[in-house]
DNA sequence: ACTAATATTAGTAACTATTACTATATTGGT
DNA sequence: ACCAATATAGTAATAGTTACTAATATTAGT
């Protein structure tokens, strides 16, 4: 049975709260301000057992520490490699490739993950100023 | 410059024998049969070296530890929730997403990495097996 | 509201994958 | 063969994450 509290809400709340994709340790200077004495242990907990039960998605995209989307639901995201941020990409959905894939393939495809990376509109931006 | 070594030579010819997309931990195992007092940093320092250099692919798909894979062309990577083994997908390319995710992004895409999961061919044998 | 059962917590220790450091050895060009 | 540059083994250090434990908070049933 998956009881309240005041920890897992904190955490939960901040994750809707933002767009950032945090790292773990971003949560929990996050939530520090609300619970100063939260563990780091507990976040941990909290973002495995949000992530296993659906309610949050964990993105390992090659970084040195996984990220989290309070958006539970299904999209892709953009990696920049310039300036490192993960951001949303709104786009149609990708199942086509699934079906591109089993093409040839004697088991069973029944999903996949796809990171884009490339320039952000930000950095972009920063870029074509320098270039003045 | 670039030097090579028997170390160095050793490790890429053991990712070029197999297809087992191994980790770093695995790669020193097996070169140790070779090279008994190669050190663990050695392996890391040339598969590090080698990835950068386009030499082999980097493959960090969520598990614990990042694999590596011989073959440094661009190709997709399946992954058997049940195994947990990394295999090749003899697949089209799948370019064209790219651009479908560019299509409301303001800034560049400039590729993409993607991940297939699902039930391998050996699996989904033994599964149908253990049905009788 | 009270209680018992159970899940959760803070704090700390431990673990795993990876990188950094350093003195010595190997390599490639002359 | 000599020399400058790069690589190595071995070890220590780091970062991210998980495990442990005694105390606390939450829930469901009364």
């Amino acid at each position: 049975m998956i009881k309240h509290s005041r920890q897992r809400d904190a955490i939960l709340d901040y994750l809707h709260s933002t767009k950032s994709h945090p790292t773990a340790e971003t949560v929990y200077e996050s939530v520090r301000e609300r619970i100063p004495n939260i563990s780091l242990g507990t976040v941990y907990r909290n973002l495995n057992m949000l992530a296993d039960a659906g309610e949050v998605l964990r993105l390992s995209c090659g970084g040195t520490s996984d990220r989290y989307d309070g958006n539970p639901k299904q999209h892709y995201h953009f990696l920049c490699r310039d300036c490192g941020n993960v951001s949303d990409l709104e786009m149609a959905g990708l199942e086509h490739i699934d079906v591109i894939a089993g093409a040839n393939f004697g088991g069973t495809i029944e999903g996949h993950f796809a990171y884009f990376y490339g320039c952000c509109p930000e950095c972009a931006k920063k870029k074509a100023n320098e270039v003045h």
